[in-house]
RNA sequence: GCCGACGUAGCUCAGCUGGUAGAGCACUUCACUCGUAAUGAAGGGGUCCGGGGUUCGAGUCCCCGCGUCGGCUCCA
């Protein structure tokens, strides 16, 4: 008996019955067969997604297969990486007594393990270099990975024995979630050297994979992700094929750490904290000059797109939190005070007050949709762990605007809504992440409605062609929503802009329009925030650029740099020329030399540098140094003027004809 | 909020097992009058995060707060 498989290149390989992805690769070469990993077998006429195994497990007849090595990339990383982390669950059981052992997967650019340790054990990084020393002696001893299916019963006896009550968990689980039509009839453990794990596997052919590891840092998780379970010491490491590529992979960190906007806002001097205001960024004059670039393209471009800008209090009596469903949903995020005996809460959102003022008129449908922004101030108290940077604050002031429309009228605006943002996004060359949030557990309002704002979401989404990943229950109780993700410089995922329907608070504020039928109709609402808040965009846009902003931002766009106080007076003049014409310059007549203001402005990011001494002042010039760029030659203030002007501004920010705007 | 680590001059950090603080940069002053990434010299500057405790004596050890960092949970 023989089976037929079908390799990568198309070719068919006939082998015995019962062979396994290690016979198959031992068929085509020696060389082959040394450095398969593991095996991804795939039924292409059954549609099957491939799926990746052990070498040692038999291959099915009539399957497509692709032997897997270190070559592999990502796919391969993953696989050792799992290795690693069963190396690491084998080398804390030994070291400490009395460790309950629960999960430990491949991440990106690492792996995990999760313990439990013994009442009063506890682990810092200083207990790593053992811990790595005893999984090396593991990796180096080559132990290969045995698979052995058992009944759920058999392995569920085995852990209990082994009080690895964990364990015994995710098999009951395991049993309780199979199908009632098809009991599951038993679980895979992996075993390697005198450790056994559950586990779905695949593995390598031995722990001699794991080449190069590191364990980067202990956190704590909670077990199965909810919070009112034990909280289990996570240990996060990462493994390679080589000390090389590991090595390579810190320095790559290391790097992204010079990117951080903490960092950069410090060495720049654009914004501080203070712990007399956990979260909530100081601007200084350098920051602030960023913030009030980025507030006049917001502004600008909302109201070209037919928003119209107001500005609402922030403090309010509770009774509008009562009404607006906060005082039930969000009381725990948002802060509260007495006012002469009355109660009133800082608003964590605008739209009960955008709410204010749309019920201040009448509306006819004519007048539909109406569009109101705010750069909004809203405090949110966020828990003290999660505060970072700009990127989670409690004040947070966000480019919020509240459309009231029709039904007809909703996925045209949630249309324009999503290609606004993206020409934004564009502007500064990012390309965010689209998720669509569809409705919670908790949520209010009809089956149908709900039915009818997850289309116009997908709709509006499917119309631009957009790619995003479905993000199910989790909608705001009131409508469902799509949220814009970017990444930081570490690849930590932060939620941008957001455009949400809601059906909710129009009920709740009984908002009317008249309708051409002369009778009194309920609004839509769609809240949206583009670039989410300025503070957040501003964190990550720092990352991107890495301190380099385009010109339009930079809080210093030019810096005069006289050789010596001789020529102090004449760059005071060029100063005040390009002060003049718009550009945000500085003038450093500091007695020193002009080595040192050369690289204090390089330092700071200056884009240009402006050294003037003896030859300029005589010939009415100005020397131009552009920032990593070097000696840019010589030029009149004028001639550099007109070089600037076309980068002063943003593209979006230039001037444009009506007729350009109405198209 | 939870787990762990950390908190020393404006910044980056040193300070062994407890004996009342140090470097570099920054800052001030003086000299130099300077040509594309650091001129030299002198000087000033610290409630060692805050509060308790142990001790003859605490930056150092213990406890409680606060903050920051890395995660977890939460979240726009």
């Amino acid at each position: 008996m023989t089976l037929t498989v079908t390799l990568p290149d198309g070719n068919a390989l006939e082998l015995q019955d019962g062979a396994t992805g290690a016979d198959a690769a031992a068929s085509i070469g020696p060389g082959l067969a040394r450095a398969a990993l593991a095996v991804e077998v795939s039924h292409p006429e059954a549609g099957e997604a491939p799926e990746l195994r052990d070498l040692s497990r038999p291959l099915p007849d009539g399957a497509s297969l692709a032997i897997v090595t270190k070559k592999d990339g990502e796919k391969a990383l993953e696989l050792i990486r799992h290795d690693a982390a069963h190396l690491l669950a084998e080398a804390v059981l030994e070291l400490y007594g009395g460790v309950k052992i629960s999960i430990g997967p491949p991440i990106a650019d690492g792996f995990y393990y999760d313990f439990e340790f013994p009442e009063g054990v506890t682990i810092s990084e200083a207990d790593f270099p053992r811990i790595e020393a005893r999984m090396r002696e593991h990796a180096k001893a080559a132990e290969p990975f045995q698979r052995r299916d058992v009944s759920p019963a058999e392995a569920r006896e085995r852990f209990a024995a082994e009080a690895q009550d964990y364990k015994v968990e995710l098999i009951d689980d395991l049993v309780k979630n199979a199908p009632a039509d098809r009991p599951l009839q038993s679980v895979s453990l992996y075993s390697n050297g005198p450790f056994t794990d559950l586990c779905r596997g695949p593995h390598a052919p031995s722990t001699k994979s794991v080449a190069a590891l590191k364990l980067q840092s202990v956190a704590g998780a909670y077990w199965r992700g909810d919070s009112d379970r034990t909280m289990l010491t996570r240990i996060y490491g990462t493994a390679f094929f080589s000390q090389d590529e590991l090595q390579q992979h810190l320095a790559r960190i290391e790097l992204a750490k010079a990117r951080d906007h903490r960092k950069l806002g410090r060495e720049l001097g654009l914004f501080m904290f203070s712990e007399l205001s956990p979260g909530s960024p100081f601007w200084k004059p350098a920051g602030m000059a960023i913030w009030n670039s980025l507030t006049e393209l917001w502004r600008k471009e909302n109201l070209a797109r037919g928003y119209r800008e107001v500005k609402t209090p922030i403090l309010y009596d509770v009774e509008l939190w009562r009404q607006s469903g906060h005082w039930d949903k969000y009381k725990d995020n948002m802060y509260f005070t007495d006012v002469e005996d009355r109660p009133m809460g800082l608003k964590p959102m605008n739209c009960p007050a955008h709410i204010q003022i749309y019920n201040d008129e009448r509306h006819s449908y004519r007048d539909l949709p109406v569009r109101y922004s705010e750069a909004g101030l809203v405090h949110r108290h966020e828990a003290s762990g999660v505060l970072h940077g700009l990127l989670r604050v409690r004040h947070i002031t966000q480019d919020d605007a509240h459309i009231f429309c029709t039904d007809e009228q909703v996925e045209s605006e949630v249309v324009q809504c999503l290609r606004f943002g993206f020409d934004l996004y564009r502007l500064f060359g990012l390309q965010p992440r689209l998720e669509l949030s569809t409705r919670p557990e908790q949520r209010i309002g009809s089956d149908e409605m709900w039915d009818r704002a997850e289309a116009a979401l997908a709709g509006a989404l499917a119309s631009e062609g957009l790619e995003y990943e479905l993000n199910p229950g989790d909608g705001a109780f009131y409508g469902p929503k799509i949220d814009l993700h970017m990444t930081d410089s570490l690849g930590r995922s932060w939620q941008l802009g957001t455009v949400q329907l809601d059906y909710s608070m129009p009920e709740r504020f009984d908002l009317l329009y008249t309708g051409a039928d002369n009778t009194e109709h309920r609004p839509v609402m769609i809240h949206r925030a583009l670039l989410g808040s300025f503070e957040r965009f501003i964190g990550i846009m720092l990352e991107h650029y890495g301190g380099e902003l385009p010109l339009w931002l930079t809080p210093v766009q030019a810096i005069v740099l006289p050789v010596s106080d001789r020529f102090n007076d004449y760059a005071a003049a060029v100063r005040d020329e390009l002060r003049d014409d718009g550009v945000r310059v500085e003038l450093d007549d500091r007695n020193e030399s002009v080595g040192r203001k050369i690289r204090e402005a390089e330092l700071r990011k200056v884009p240009y540098m402006l050294v003037v001494g003896e030859r300029e002042q005589s010939e009415g010039a100005i020397s131009v140094r552009e920032h990593r760029g070097g000696d840019a030659g010589c030029t009149t203030v004028r001639e550099f003027c007109e070089r600037l002007h076309g980068q002063l501004y943003s593209p979006a920010l230039k001037p444009r004809k009506t007729s350009e705007r109405d198209a």
